[in-house]
DNA sequence: GGATGTGAAGTAGTTCACAGCC
DNA sequence: GGCTGTGAACTACTTCACATCC
């Protein structure tokens, strides 16, 4: 049942948000010197139970090693395997308000096979300018091809934007805007709503519920599904 | 099993992450002056099905009218309520880059009774200058009082960042650096990592699978639970 | 010994289908 | 007639517990 090569079985919901978690941390333990990690280890770090980690993993193929964990090294290649990170796309991102200045800026954001090739704005005071090296481009003009679209222009804006990218071919989008949006079949739409964020979060607080309780937690965000009462150490102390 | 008032039944998670979207929702119509709606199109604008709106908002009370839907006020209010926003939590904003600028500036992110108290960062060029209308203060010196941190620091220096908060009495932090942290007991965390976000929706391009599929999709975000395969249209379109 | 990988059990959340009410 | 609210069925995910292998 463990194909040797990359499999192609379908990973659940859950599973496909904590890759990229366990990832960072492989990725960390890599850079750091450590040579193997175990599903307790990876678990507290994730703020997750052992067994998860343990089914996740085992969803990507048995590659364990059994007495003695994970080889950090091919847990990270296995992962970026499963999420596809061989293949690089292209990223535009729509709207140069505070936002989209941020996210180009971040060291962060834009890693793994993303490759930013355009930015776009509707703005002719910003048309034009320099954001993150490169041009500012008029969204009115021609828009070049690329597979996601991250979306950070205001609300209203939202669906006329993304009807525009869905007909030049457009595949994903990455929507910042408080605001649902349609698009064709055959299209995704991820959605981040800070407020939403915090929302949630006060509930908990209000409520003493949840995330808080027995100790340490963590409500994994993307993740929201049941990741709690978990202990966790950070890593990366530096 | 219907308590008139507020009633203090666990809501569950996948639940409280879509309230906030309903109320968003039932904001919007009672704005351009209708007066009801009905589960199917709150599920349509949502991106869920009817069943499940019926299931979380029968949650809050049955305050639904058979027939016609529910009172686009009523709807608004019970969520207010239940995920507290009758009172006011003060936040502070922690790191001033991109990040933290783009957040305290939007109109987006601060409401429904989050109030920014005060606005912090190490770097001597950027305290002592304003932003959002407030003096960045020195997040070496004195901390104020608040509810919830908003961490835009450096994934290395967030846990040192929280350790600090935690000590002056924070209660939760919001992280937006890409690291897991830890804090103490009694407190909670939620994590938003648009690195993540975009790793999960390459992985759905990558693989037709999930949010693609049949239609038009709505992974939302934070709600990422199976809320797919269901129709949406967009709301506030001016 | 020690940790993985996994059937089996348990739990949580969603969807069906319909009784009940407006 | 139409739509809510909800028991019952179903599905998805997690956790337990242990056989298996290094």
């Amino acid at each position: 049942m463990a194909n040797p090569r990359l499999i192609k079985r379908q990973l659940s919901e859950p599973t496909i948000s904590r890759l990229p978690v366990y990832q960072r941390i492989a990725e960390s333990w890599e850079r750091r010197g450590r040579l193997s990690i175990d599903s307790t280890q990876l678990g507290e770090l994730a703020g997750v139970t052992p067994t998860t980690v343990r089914r996740d993993l085992a969803a990507l193929g048995s590659f364990g090693m059994r007495g003695s964990g994970y080889d950090v090294s091919v847990l990270r290649e296995r992962i970026a395997d499963a999420l596809g990170h061989d293949r690089e796309y292209d990223v535009v991102v729509v709207g140069v308000g505070n936002l989209g200045r941020a996210l180009v800026n971040s060291s962060n954001f834009l890693t793994r096979g993303a490759k930013l090739v355009a930015v776009y704005d509707k703005d002719p005071n910003v048309i034009g300018t320099e954001v993150a090296g490169h041009i500012v481009q008029d969204l009115n003009g021609s828009i070049i091809p690329a597979t996601v679209a991250v979306l950070c222009v205001p609300p209203a804006a939202a669906q006329s934007v993304a009807d525009r990218l869905a007909g030049e071919g457009i595949r994903a989008f990455l929507n910042f805007a408080p605001q649902v949006i349609s698009v064709p079949p055959g299209c995704a739409v991820h959605y981040v709503d800070f407020s939403i964020e915090l929302q949630i979060l006060m509930y908990h607080v209000n409520n003493g519920t949840g995330p808080l309780g027995g100790g340490v937690l963590h409500s994994l965000g993307i993740a929201a599904n049941s990741a709690r009462r978990n202990i966790q150490r950070n890593l990366e102390k530096s």
